[in-house]
DNA sequence: CCGATAGCAATATAGTCATACGGTTATAGC
DNA sequence: GCTATAACCGTATGACTATATTGCTATCGG
């Protein structure tokens, strides 16, 4: 057969390219010929490998989502790996939703670019929806390890303080994006440590967390 | 002199119609012509009165946050005029962020929409910052009330708390959007008494709540 | 009552956009 | 080495877009 190419490549080299362009011009600057020359490559073989903008905008939206739910996991996973507490690590875990830092700023700026089109586009919506619900997903197991460990109360509900853990969470990422003056980088962790703090208020019995997700 | 027209009404018509196409189909459906169509108008007369698109979509963020900086004062002066507790205040106020209603989230599209696009635009995310900036006071204000009148601890930092209370309540409102499944109107409003309940422990000493913004 | 001027409309213009399309090149399998 | 076919490019096309321009109309001040 004819020559081959590697499209996974070829994906991420153009949502890289649309990735910057939000980051530094906001997604009305998105076009298909500007992608092309951002990537480095021709309108066609932009087209070559997205039927459509649409597809190229939802691909890009997809995978900025899969990366961040991957640096949640990872967070998570170096936090075990250290014998953090629950607490700790989840405090990790939730500090890569904040804008702060340029990789962390620049995916907020995706995240937050997408989140106007999302409500007229029920793809977008649907992948941005399962994405919280993943955070979400991951928090709440969180407090039930903590729960089972001693780090948290009985009688909590993991769902529902979950839920609001990640809502304020990105609450505090939004402020401290519109500004960063009011909100500078100390004041927004600790205000994370805060709320953690209200949920995890015991102290781990074992001497090691079990913090596995079942995933 | 010639005929004359109410500026501030033909402003108020085009906002409204550019709203209303915001909500229905995103900002970026947003062009003077259908702008025109939807406010019942000629292209040439919107650019009578904004000289250009730019203007246009600025005027009407700037009034979208108006109207919802009033309407959270609003809520305040009605919780003052019936004497409730200043928490029972701000739930009041703070429950117009969350898109709950119609009206409320058809304001909420419409600021998720520029919030996209402040992000590079200096002059709508100066707006917003003072948008901001003008509940957050509110919010401080209310509670260095409820610290003179009892129903909060001395020893808070009301600005701190109040930072940290929109932040959970505008987090609280983008999840109610974004999966109004998980997040429904009991849960979310639950969620903002628990969040208010921990910084307004106590009970007012005078009969009559003293909530009177300095404004 | 009249003319200067704001209000208002219709059309012209210049540009950008997504997408279609025709063509060239390289290579995997035979 | 031939050939089918994917990879890739350049340009054409037609739909929109924001805005400029031109001109008509109504009415306020004198």
């Amino acid at each position: 057969m004819p020559r081959v190419a590697d499209h996974d490549a070829r994906h991420g080299q153009i949502s890289d390219a649309v990735q910057r362009l939000i980051v530094r011009d906001g997604l009305a600057a998105v076009t298909v010929a500007r992608t092309a020359a951002e990537a480095g490559m021709s309108v066609g073989l932009v087209q070559h490998y997205f039927t459509a903008k649409d597809e190229m905008l939802l691909t890009t939206f997809t995978r900025v989502n899969e990366r961040f739910t991957a640096r949640v996991d990872a967070a998570v996973n170096r936090g075990e790996a250290e014998g953090l507490t629950i607490a700790a690590m989840l405090r990790q875990a939730l500090a890569e939703l904040v804008p702060l830092g340029d990789a962390r700023r620049a995916e907020f700026l995706v995240r937050l670019a997408f989140s106007g089109q999302a409500a007229h586009n029920t793809r977008l919506a649907a992948v941005q929806r399962e994405t919280l619900a993943g955070v979400r997903a991951r928090v709440r197991q969180a407090i039930d390890n903590g729960t089972e460990c001693g780090e948290v109360d009985k009688g909590v509900d993991a769902g529902q303080q979950a839920l609001r853990i990640v809502a304020f969470t990105e609450g505090l990422a939004l402020h401290t994006h519109i500004d960063p003056g009011s909100t500078p980088e100390a004041a927004a962790l600790a205000a994370l440590d805060d709320q953690l703090g209200r949920v995890f208020t015991g102290t781990c019995r074992h001497h090691r967390a079990q913090t596995r997700a079942s995933r």
